[in-house]
DNA sequence: TTGAAAGCGCTAACAG
DNA sequence: CTGTTAGCGCTTTCAA
């Protein structure tokens, strides 16, 4: 059916060792590469990547592991590191995972069985086990967007705690003083969280534990928590969500409250998705050097895979603060500079 | 390195034909049974698909390939295939073709040199002669979202022409009479607006073309269009975008110029993305049932693959209304029902 | 420069 | 029920 390299080798009257040397051009006769050349063309020939595989050549896909494709940040990033692996001559599979360690370790295996060249995490990543396994076979991998600090592995993130330093400081340097925020349980999240304190920590503002809380993620958690910060004798005169999903979620259950943003409570997002431009008002949020980070990822693994990375990175990019409407002076304070 | 089958075979004192037996589950004896299972997990022996795909068995995976996995409508779609691919014991390797014929196929022949087991095609895929080839050699392909009225090509997709009837139906009982469409090059564009002007002409009302424009879909254009709209000397009440991400260009566009949504101008989606329900206001639009034609593209393609499909199927889903707040009756027409 | 032949890990007759 | 053996399509010595 489909044009084997025997096809080739018999049409163009030669032996399938020489057909394979051109294919990987390596030293062969000027007149029997044209040769074959020309049958391949042909034949319409493509030599089968599977095969070339099994006798050891890379298969030139990755395994690419991510918590939810359908989540925009993360489909966002896909989109970047597909672009940046095709440069490269390399494929994706992708899968999504739930934060389940059970998929987790599944797809691991059965990408292994199908012998992708290596793999990218992203996100959080619950089974640090399948982790360890991985870097004990020697299995390229690198992880993107988190970073496990016990474990010795390529990482490319941005500076988290840089990113919730800047987002209180911006918060305190409009007046703000009661600053609450909703994270997520995973280490990028705790990070920024610890940025946060620092910042207080530093203008000298207190510290209030319970102005700090950890959803689930799902809207309806974000909604309650937010309406349970809203609820306290002193509220929060702005929210701190450690993404623009909880960002969003936040702003529904506010606006269905009849709050007014940035008027009487200023919000801040992270992660500066297309989420952020389109909602009202448009959301002060924290900008992560995607194309950046993700180029880094599928670099560092192919070096990674290619056998060229001496030793293990964690590359650390910078974050930016992104200004727009959902953040401004609260109206008290306006009131305070009238008088 | 890696234990292979024959690993396992001389560890359990068997052959290889019996250890293979045993991973296809086909007839052994009890004991060579139970002692090569146990061998196999004592070994953590995995076989390799590769070596086993080329022997013809299939390689489990599928070419996804889509316009841009960074639009969360496709990213969202792409969430959904996978998770029924999954289920049926696929995997996806996911390319974006930007629309780019080049890319098409260009990707459609490195998966085939992959031994992807089938492709599923989302959105307007603009080689049709790749489809063609596809079909000449039989491989399994399965349109999703678009179809290709004049190949005989597996489909799934949703009922663009009533969309679009049920939206301008609703605007129309809304008391509009000016009603704008932007829209996309892509045939789901085009039904969708031909499904407008049916609804247009069954209530009498006048179909003027120049309120029917196409955008190249990027955020610049659509503003330009949407204000070129607004600028006509009877402007529209009304903007029917052929798409969420389309209409929220709209809004910024319209927000930017003062304009009160829906008071002063409607405006509607389609796909009743995420995005939909995030902006302000929310946004009325047209829900697909995405699981449903994802399961379904998904079970048609494996059928295929399995060979079991007897005939090619254009299998079309019912859309849905979705009405949220950016739809409304006009300003004008308030005044007039309270006079 | 070229080709014969062994082998990658697995499947599938076919005998036994 | 089990084992022998011949491939699957390609790469890679090793001789010629």
């Amino acid at each position: 059916m489909k044009p084997t390299i025997y096809d080739v080798a018999k049409e163009a009257g030669v032996s399938i060792a020489t057909v394979s040397k051109v294919i990987n051009n390596q030293q062969v006769g000027k007149k029997s590469k044209e040769k074959v050349l020309k049958v391949m063309k042909e034949l319409n020939y493509k030599p089968s990547i599977l095969a070339s595989a099994l006798t050891g050549k890379r298969t030139s896909t990755i395994g690419f592991l991510l918590p939810d494709l359908a989540n925009p940040f993360v489909a966002e990033m896909a989109r970047r590191v597909e672009d940046r692996a095709h440069e490269r001559g390399f494929n994706l599979v992708i899968c999504s995972t739930d934060f389940d360690t059970q998929k987790e370790a599944f797809y691991v295996s059965l990408l292994k069985q199908k012998s992708v060249d290596g793999f990218i995490l992203a996100g959080r990543f619950n089974n640090e086990e399948v982790i360890t396994e991985l870097l004990e076979e020697q299995t390229p991998v690198v992880l993107l967007t988190e970073s496990y600090p016990s474990l010795s592995v390529n990482s490319v993130k941005v500076d988290d705690f840089m990113g919730g330093y800047e987002v209180a400081s911006h918060l305190i340097s409009l007046g703000h003083e009661k600053i609450a925020v909703i994270g997520e349980d995973a280490n990028s999240s705790r990070e920024r969280i610890r940025g946060y304190k620092q910042a207080l920590q530093d203008k000298g503002l207190e510290i209030c534990e319970e102005m700090i809380v950890i959803s689930d993620s799902s809207p309806e958690d974000v909604e309650r928590l937010t309406g349970q910060l809203l609820d306290k004798s002193i509220p929060p005169t702005a929210i701190f969500a450690c993404n623009d999903l909880l960002a969003i979620s936040v702003i529904l259950a506010v606006r269905e409250r009849g709050i007014s943003i940035p008027d009487e409570l200023s919000i801040v997002g992270f992660d500066n998705t297309l989420l952020s431009r389109s909602t009202d008002p448009p959301l002060t949020t924290v900008g992560q050097p995607i194309q950046d980070m993700c180029s880094k990822v599928v670099d560092l693994l192919i070096e990674e895979i290619e056998g060229k990375s001496k030793t293990k990175q964690r590359i650390v990019l910078l974050p930016k603060l992104i200004i727009r409407k959902s953040t401004g002076v609260h109206r008290s304070k306006i009131k305070d500079q009238s008088n």
